[in-house]
DNA sequence: TCTGGGGTCCTAGGACCC
DNA sequence: TCTGGGGTCCTAGGACCC
């Protein structure tokens, strides 16, 4: 196991406006939006777009007015894009630190150690994402995960520092963290944070200061763990190499409220069709299988029910046909039996997979030998929704009301991965 | 019928993050 | 205040076993 004495946390600012931004130079400049799936709301602002007063996740159906005022450029979300950015700009970042955590799609940890003129090399790195991706970058320094996110944190939010800031010095952390609010620190939520603030823990720096034992009893080890980090002793893990993911989701809101039993199971039997994509995508087979849907939490006037339905997979599979069966069959199983009565409107329906295993260490048995068949048409299925475009085969369990709904009239070319998305090929 | 202690496994829900 | 989707980790409590 890698610990790093010293990490630099690397991220993006406003990643998905910055990704449209390399192929589109108009939008320099400009106040510019990313939106949700669907086109639901505004996941990345510009700062322009952050000056105006756009708010994250704030609805489009809200801030239309004032994106037509302003000229706002808006976009749906083209994650296709974005993924291929993000692992390009991972490269560059290898060529500056031997060990690269990736912790999300806009953010690295780099191992640091032993690195002399710390803040040259992170403005070296900073040059060369800018210079071969075209995606601005800031770097924070310190000899924990969390006081890198601290620094991370103060040199977005600290234009004089100009994008770098090391706090590996004692007496500068000792500075910083007492100007900087408990809620700010990573892992510091909501909740957490109006339990320290009884307690008259407001700063990061009393976070640092509480006794550990008493971190553990108002939160769980994992604030005593940001209060080590916040010391400077290291509880956090360096994962150098991309830990065995343990679940799969595919959630979606509906547009209409699901009423019935029958709509409820198109929406799932979609949503697993996606799952089994993702599995095989992965290499991946599921030994497990939930089903979840609820009424809209922010409607407390209207009949509030909220479940999930576990179930095994056995035999593990990342087949589209056991998928939808399993999830029709634990639909059935958690529907409310007061329905009839309530009249309950779920708005929200997921299928989340767990026991992941690469498919080739799934476990045979004498009886339950994979479906060979199955396995077939499934690589059918994919190679054609492949080449003809997501959704040109699907199960017709998942019903024709709902095919073609999802939203995403603002999406820009695929620039990086889809030749015939460029305009000069069209 | 009432009573002990200790352990594992599973699930649901909470809290947080990007 | 309103709000999207996909993750992780932790804890409490129930079921079950010896």
């Amino acid at each position: 196991m890698r610990r790093p004495n010293l990490i630099a946390l690397s991220d993006s600012a406003n990643f998905y406006v910055s990704a449209e931004r390399i192929f589109d130079p108009t939008l320099t400049g400009v106040p510019v939006i990313v939106l949700s799936n669907n086109d639901g709301c505004a996941i990345a602002r510009s700062d322009e777009a952050k000056a105006l007063g756009i708010k994250m996740g704030a609805p489009l159906h809200l801030i239309r007015d004032k994106v037509e005022r302003h000229g706002i450029r808006v976009f749906s979300s083209n994650y296709t894009l974005y993924g291929d950015i993000s692992r390009r700009v991972v490269e560059v970042y290898r060529d500056f630190s031997p060990a690269v955590e990736i912790y999300s799609i806009d953010e690295c940890f780099l191992d640091f150690s032993g690195i002399r003129g710390l803040e040259a090399h992170a403005r070296s790195l900073i040059a060369a994402v800018q210079q071969r991706i075209g995606i601005p970058v800031r770097v924070g320094i310190g000899p924990t995960k969390t006081l890198a996110k601290v620094a991370n944190e103060l040199a977005k939010r600290n234009p004089i520092f100009d994008k770098v800031m090391d706090i590996s010095d004692q007496s500068i952390a000792e500075h910083m963290l007492s100007k900087m609010a408990v809620k700010d620190v990573w892992g510091i939520g909501r909740r957490t944070q109006a339990k320290l603030a009884q307690i008259g823990i407001h700063t990061a720096a009393d976070l640092r200061d509480m006794p550990s034992r008493l971190a553990r009893q108002i939160g769980t080890v994992t604030l005593e763990r940001t209060v080590l980090e916040l010391q400077g002793e290291a509880c956090i893990d360096f994962e150098e190499v991309e830990p065995q993911r343990q679940g799969m989701a595919v959630t979606r809101s509906a547009g209409t409220p699901m009423r019935d039993l029958e709509t409820l199971c198109e929406a799932l039997a979609a949503h697993a069709t996606r799952v089994g994509e993702k599995l095989r995508y992965h290499g991946l087979v599921a030994g497990q299988l939930t089903v979840m849907f609820h009424t809209n939490p922010h409607r407390q006037d209207r009949p509030q029910f909220s479940t999930s339905r576990t179930a095994e997979l056995a035999p593990m599979t990342n087949s589209t046909l056991e998928l939808v069966a399993m999830a029709n069959r634990c639909a059935k199983a958690a529907w409310p039996r007061d329905h009839a009565d309530k009249g309950y409107a779920f708005t929200k329906a997921g299928i989340i997979v767990g026991d992941l295993l690469r498919a080739e260490d799934q476990p045979r048995t004498l009886f339950d030998a994979p479906n060979p068949a199955s396995s077939a048409l499934m690589r059918a299925l994919d190679s054609v929704n492949a080449r003809f475009g997501k959704k040109t085969l699907v199960l017709a369990a998942e019903g024709i009301r709902n095919s073609g709904t999802a939203q995403a009239s603002h999406r820009s070319p695929k620039w990086t991965t889809r030749i015939t998305d460029l305009p000069i090929v069209r």
